[in-house]
DNA sequence: CAATTTTTGAGTTGCGCACATCAAATTTCT
DNA sequence: AGAAATTTGATGTGCGCAACTCAAAAATTG
């Protein structure tokens, strides 16, 4: 028998006695207050070693009891997976009120750095925590670095700003989500040679420049036979996705496969069925929506490369708690998975 | 502007006094105590609704403050897997000592159903909450159901016994698992012809059993071209399987891919290797250890369909809470996925 | 109507910790 | 040495709720 844990009973008090000292020497080394002997804090924290000490989660909460606030920067706009995210945030509001946090969700135009970056700097000192959708721009950076530099933790979330002083990047590695974009349809040509169309959202965007270049990459070296087409720019825009994919069927007689890095799935569906290409086109895209649901279980669609926006509103939560009372964050759970959702283990 | 809980300072006192009672008839109220009329209680909860109140976990955490204690059964032996599993658990030990839960991992032959119902039944009163591995066997699901009837909160683990009382599985759809696994090899052959083998650990675990089932079942539906093999049963032993697919691939010349439902991914590499067959045949296997990542990394294996066990482990726990102290459960959050892992998205 | 039962109020205690305050002891400086 | 600064102790309060007890009030009964 293994006891995971098997008698902690152990309080400040008790440190306290180990120690040889009061209740509030013990408590000044552990908050950091000042007017504590090195030597008397080393006998305090040998203590805490030596008894194993864990405070009490639900004590220190009851007793800190000031309200943290959080506030979530998101995309404005219609991108159907930045909603589902501010939904499953939205879900985990008795979480956050069972621990005295506030979150706001807050909407703007990520696309634009400067936008960004006031709405960022606006934020200062009324917020604890601030998680991001970032664009990666100097702009950005800055005013991300001046939030921590005033003591605010932020977390990146879905596009990173790997240059910036952010704690914490709540996402995808999305370099490896291209690589397995390419590897699904790579393997699924088996064999089979042929050009294969490219439809993303925007070159600018880290998040989908990081996935054509995974993409590339694999393609590249395990697939030299297959022909990749020039990137083609549809804003994530269904209605755009669908012209420029019906310009590709009809300028490409040999296209064998389409690789879609954003989403506007729905009008690539539109144009393939027009087309009458539908099951003949081996189609990878991204990010599960009810559109993409659709077109998966329908066949157009071969695998989506995903990610879990339930998982990423939640680690998010935990990872700015974590930050601003200091508390440990448990290593793999905050790891964002990148998830290969075929029609058999659609979620 | 999206404010999450704008000002939830909403305690037992509010309620008690919109509800015009004492806050002894809220609290009898609230934890189902007797000795309160149909009236009141009305009152009381619609004061609740009202002002939307939610207890503060923590004060209600240091208030109640009697340790629960939990067991976990796993299955004894060398399977990689549960290590991994008994391994998370253990790495949820600040998560447990927290919150005053101690959790005791036992080891027992879950594979005979006798010793697996004695040992459940041992476990009556000794335990608020347990997880089981479970054989789906009715001895078993009798022993679950009585521990159940005696107030012990029992889900299972990775092994579901859906007849039982069990208010929980945690675990895969083996099912949809199999599934899986059936697409990825049908979509990698890419229209190659052939034979499929298949070794299974032993059909008599209903894991093993569903997976053989969704396999199945794709293959006939979507691939009937290829030929499936009777499934070998080599006990998730590493040597066996060794033994099995030499046997295999000497019996079976237009043999195309491998499918193994279960552990001892290594004997099979083996078997590949000395036959100079490792990346001729397409193999798909279940769940990430080192062997079977390492036979990924190698090409030997094409995919892996896999299940988290450190979400497992998380999920167990929270679950348990979840039902041991009343407490909800966050919908999607405990939902285990079916993940398929190439070399390109390996964790 | 009185006697009983049921329902409600009022209050206390304690969970373990954070965060004060004030006084006493100790060390360091002039 | 005395004065000043530093370090430590003692003690209290409150966080919000659970879980009691005991008495008072109301409703039900014979």
């Amino acid at each position: 028998m293994n006891s995971l844990d098997p008698q902690s009973n152990v309080t400040l008090k008790d440190v306290a006695a180990a120690a040889g000292v009061s209740l509030a020497t013990v408590d000044r080394v552990i908050n950091g207050r000042p007017g504590v002997s090195d030597k008397t804090a080393r006998k305090v924290n040998s203590a805490i070693e030596r008894l194993n000490f864990q405070p009490l989660a639900a004590a220190a909460e009851l007793a800190r009891s000031r309200p943290s606030r959080f506030a979530v920067l998101l995309p404005g706009g219609d991108n159907r997976f930045m909603k589902d995210i501010a939904d499953h945030i939205r879900a985990q509001a008795p979480w956050f009120r069972a621990r005295r946090i506030t979150a706001d969700i807050l909407e703007t135009n990520v696309f634009d750095a400067d936008t960004l970056a006031t709405e960022l700097a606006s934020l200062a000192g009324r917020y604890e925590g601030v998680a991001v959708v970032a664009l990666d721009h100097p702009r950005v950076r800055a005013a991300i670095d001046d939030l921590v530099a005033g003591g605010t933790a932020v977390v990146t979330l879905v596009s990173d700003v790997p240059s910036s002083r952010r704690a914490h990047y709540v996402g995808i590695d999305n370099i490896a989500a291209g690589r397995t974009a390419g590897s699904l349809i790579g393997r699924f040509l088996g064999g089979r040679t042929g050009r294969v169309g490219i439809v993303t959202g925007s070159a600018a965007l880290r998040d989908h420049a990081e996935r054509l270049f995974g993409f590339g990459q694999v393609m590249a070296e395990e697939y030299p036979a297959v022909t990749l087409l020039p990137p083609v720019e549809g804003r994530d825009d269904p209605q755009q996705n669908r012209a420029l994919v019906t310009r590709l069927l009809t300028d490409t007689p040999d296209l064998v496969a389409l690789y879609n890095t954003g989403e506007g799935a729905a009008g690539i569906g539109v144009a393939l069925a027009d087309a009458g290409a539908a099951r003949r086109i081996l189609c990878v895209g991204h990010e599960l929506t009810p559109d993409s649901r659709r077109l998966l279980l329908d066949g157009t669609f071969a695998a989506l490369v995903a990610q879990d926006p339930g998982h990423e509103a939640r680690s998010m939560a935990r990872v700015l708690r974590a930050l601003v009372s200091g508390r440990p964050i448990v290593p793999g759970q905050e790891h964002i998975r990148v998830e290969v959702i075929l029609r058999d283990n659609l979620p």
